[in-house]
DNA sequence: CCCTGGTCCCAACTT
DNA sequence: GGGACCAGGG
């Protein structure tokens, strides 16, 4: 029983009650994943139970294979049976391709196959969603102006969170542009069902509906799995709350996990609720609060905790450390993003010195709001010369070339699935244009089969002028040679096409060097001594089914893709090709864990961004988001503006706005040892524009001012603050925007050689922490504003978005929007009682709040 | 049919 | 800063 003691009594308790429901209400930093790795090796070493009849379902790849890891240390010899620890998607990926064809429906005309997807099945991302809700909305004749594919395809997904098919969505819709979202909805169904595609929703609506529809399988997974545990529940959606329902059978034996201060995804669909009807739905429910942080230091503890008591939907909890007191928590307001973005790097290149030279745990995060907003902190990073690593934004899995071979490998998978064959039927350029598509969109669209199917229609038909016609068999040759590959077949197809005399044009044959022979290869003989790497013929059956890298290679060969890449001769072509080069990689070491070709595509589907985290990475850029569930001795947490963060986006809906201070309250508890926060007061949008002022973020003022220093603030801002300056980014254009260093402490100077010429970059330094904190010290004053120039033009108030204001009436508001300008400006109020209110500032006897 | 350059929007978080 | 879309010449 040694491990146990290693346990406070909460987190033992957690751990020893293992027979009916658990609700586990684990605050930030309370050991939440000690807790469920505990659990599982108290229930494998102490209670005997089979590790396989385990299920642990976790939101990211990367936090199922650490508690997988962890797991593996506390329990020895876990080599042959494993529990299932698995993201909720991914297992339900592993089902539907098990048994998704027991939801197959007898087709009414006798002798067509039966309706439903096959286990051939293919994943759509969001841009496959994208794509195949513009062409239905294309078809139906709806605008995309009026009507964004976006928008639609937002409503869709929610819908689909919320259980709703289309018709439930007609009933409920009152008004014509919902109607047209069913209408849509119900279209893109149809399609996806043609595709034999599955987008991310289904995946779980489609497990929910297999458990609920066919006992059988119900019955298979509820003997297998006794235990199941639900990590980071306040974030489960109501299919995954019905999954685990379903999976806990009769026996209730569920554990849930999570903490609802941290709810940060509800506009995915996930449900307070869940965790208020968790005592409903298992009535014997034992609930297990875990309120010792062993993470933070108390000063951040408090911070956190006193920017998400602001918070009116929640249940309240006090959490506490035994780290008493710890460093303040700083503060920089920035003149502008590029500063803000400098001075982080700056900071925690001094900062990473002096930890790593004591030999500490030296690694700094930087959290924000946007994906866009890393931009400026990578630009700061390289020219500080620091070593960095940005988890999302652009996946290696969007880029142009990855999906092009992907799309091919779907369609290999699966010819059904158009919206791949139409990324790639033309891809590099084969002579298939306009017309060509509009011909087979046209055939598929009346004799009602796939675009594939069309292909082979058109083609036996001679619908189109010969040129045209070649072009597509091209096509058609690639993808049945390639299926042929896959099913062991290239041999025999390549007799007997040459029998038919209807093989590739001869043209193709001779201008590109074949590098890869998928006939030597399926007829066992080996790769051709123009490719001569051995290394892969080691792994392959002689004569059998191609594996994925073989059929990518084929790809990369026959498409000429790479080849024209390399004729480009430019850098960017050349990067792309070492992307291609990667997914071959890829996808050896996928077949060297023995995995099918979907199963490459299917991980190749799920991987998320939060899956990039690498943890010996010393410095980590990401969103906020995708910070949940990690910690970073030092922390900084940046662009705290109004309409930033919190997003502008938030400002209708209070429910919003409190979702984006849990929000507030994740990222501040990441922090172990050091937080800092910064703002810029200028801001620029869309990269060129002039910049625009910001007004600080509201949770900044929510920070008990005994806890906050300030920390840096240049001196020209300080200046500029003073009246009758003008504003920073007009200075912008003659001097630079920060000021000469005091004491030209060499540190504090960005390094010359890495900046770029011809910005205006170059000089840019900037002051002493000590001497700033010195003078903020003695001003006394927590936040000061500094005067906006612009605001003096528009009108003596000026109340501008995200400022708190006071109506006689109404009370006290958030301002939404301003339209116009000095006094007949219109304003927008969010009130919480009273809802949005449009008013005329100069009527309206508003006040600041 | 293909490529190009210009223009118009845009951008919150993500399995 | 950049992706999507379109018009127009090769």
């Amino acid at each position: 029983m040694s491990f146990l003691d290693q346990l406070n009594p909460q987190q033992r308790e957690a751990v020893e009650t293992t027979d009916g429901p658990v609700l586990i209400l684990a605050g930030a930093g309370s050991g939440k994943t000690r807790v469920i790795t505990y659990r599982i090796a108290h229930l494998i070493e102490n209670l005997g139970a089979m590790p396989e009849s385990i299920l642990a379902m976790t939101f990211t790849n990367k936090a199922a294979a650490e508690m997988g890891e962890r797991v593996e240390k506390l329990v020895g010899g876990l080599s042959i049976a494993k529990p299932v620890i698995s993201t909720f998607h991914s297992f339900c990926v592993r089902m539907l391709r098990r048994d998704i064809e027991a939801l197959r429906i007898l087709s009414t005309v006798p002798g067509s196959p039966p309706i439903g997807h096959t286990k051939q099945f293919v994943i759509y991302d969001e841009s496959d969603q994208q794509q195949l809700v513009k062409s239905v909305m294309k078809r139906l004749g709806i605008d995309d102006k009026q009507v964004t594919p976006r928008s639609v395809l937002a409503h869709i997904s929610w819908a689909k969170n919320h259980m709703l098919n289309p018709q439930e969505v007609y009933l409920k819709s009152d008004d014509p542009k919902t109607e047209r979202v069913a209408q849509i909805y119900e279209e893109y169904r149809k399609e996806l069902r043609k595709a034999n595609a599955l987008d991310f929703d289904d995946l779980l609506l489609e497990a929910v509906r297999l458990l609920k529809a066919a006992s059988e399988v119900r019955d298979y997974y509820n003997r297998r799995f006794h235990y199941i545990l639900v990590d980071e529940y306040q974030d489960t959606n109501r299919p995954q709350y019905e999954l685990m329902r379903l999976l806990a059978g009769t026996r209730h034996n569920v554990c849930a996990v999570g903490d609802e201060d941290q709810s940060i995804y509800s506009w995915r669909g996930a449900d307070i609720r869940n965790i208020l009807e968790f005592e409903q739905d298992f009535p014997e429910a034992k609930i297990v609060r875990l309120e010792q942080n062993y993470r933070s230091t108390q000063n951040i503890l408090q911070a956190a905790s006193a920017v998400v008591a602001n918070n009116v939907r929640r249940k309240g909890k006090n959490l506490w450390t035994s780290r008493q007191g710890g460093t303040r928590i700083g503060y920089y307001e920035a003149p502008d993003g590029e500063n803000e973005a400098l001075f982080a790097a700056d900071y925690i290149s001094k900062y990473l010195r002096k930890v790593a030279g004591e030999g500490e745990n030296a690694r700094a995060a930087v959290l924000y709001r946007t994906n866009s907003q890393s931009r400026l902190f990578e630009e700061a990073m390289r020219r500080y010369q620091l070593k960095y690593h940005v988890v999302g934004g652009f996946s290696f899995y969007e880029r142009a070339e990855i999906k092009d071979l992907i799309s091919y490998l779907k369609v290999i998978h699966n010819p059904d699935d158009s919206i791949s064959l139409l990324r790639v039927i033309n891809t590099p350029t084969r002579g298939i244009g306009k017309t060509t598509l509009e011909t087979l969109e046209q055939v598929a669209l009346e004799t009602g089969v796939s675009l594939w199917g069309a292909v082979e229609q058109v083609i036996q038909r001679q619908l189109l002028p010969p040129r045209a016609l070649a072009a597509l068999k091209g096509f058609r040759d690639l993808i049945d040679d390639a299926r042929a590959m896959l099913a062991g077949t290239y041999v025999e197809r390549m007799q007997r096409t040459s029998q038919l005399d209807e093989s590739v044009p001869d043209e193709t044959l001779e201008d590109e060097q074949i590098a890869f022979d998928p006939a030597a290869f399926n007829s066992g003989a080996g790769v051709t001594p123009a490719t001569g790497e051995s290394e892969d013929t080691a792994f392959r059956t002689p004569g059998g089914p191609a594996n994925t890298a073989e059929i990518l290679k084929f790809l990369i060969d026959r498409t000429g893709y790479i080849k024209q890449l390399e004729e480009e001769d430019t850098p960017e072509a050349y990067s792309r090709v070492e992307n291609l080069r990667e997914l071959v990689n890829a996808a050896m070491d996928s077949r060297d864990r023995g995995e099918t070709l979907d199963q490459f595509l299917d991980h190749a589907a799920l991987v998320s961004d939060a899956d990039a985290y690498d943890e010996r990475a010393q410095i980590t850029l990401m969103t906020l988001h995708a910070a949940k569930g990690l910690e970073f001795p030092l922390v900084f947490l940046c662009g705290l503006e109004e309409g930033l963060f919190p997003h502008s986006r938030t400002f209708l809906q209070p429910d919003d706005i409190e979702e984006e201070r849990r929000l507030c309250y994740v990222g501040m508890t990441r922090a172990m040892d050091s937080l800092v926060l910064t703002r810029a007061v200028y801001r620029r949008r869309y990269g060129t524009d002039l910049p625009e002022a910001s007004v600080p973020s509201r949770f900044l003022e929510e920070v008990p001012g005994a806890l906050i220093e300030d920390i840096g603030t240049p001196r020209r801002a300080r200046a500029s603050a003073r009246a009758g300056a003008p504003a920073p980014h007009q200075q912008h254009a003659e001097t630079h925007y920060a000021y000469e260093d005091e004491d030209q402490s060499a540190s504090w100077v960005a390094p010359a050689t890495q900046r770029p010429a011809g910005k205006s970059y170059s000089g840019k330094t900037y002051n002493s922490i000590d001497n700033i904190a010195e003078f903020f010290a003695s001003r006394g004053k927590k936040f000061s504003l500094p005067k906006l120039p612009v605001e003096e033009v528009k009108g003596k108030k000026g109340f501008r978005p995200g400022q708190k204001v006071r109506h006689p009436k109404y009370g006290e508001g958030t301002v939404y929007q301003r339209e116009g300008d000095g006094e007949d400006a219109k304003i927008t109020v969010q009130f919480p009682r009273y809802g949005l209110k449009k008013l005329v500032e100069k009527y309206a006897q508003l006040e600041r709040a």
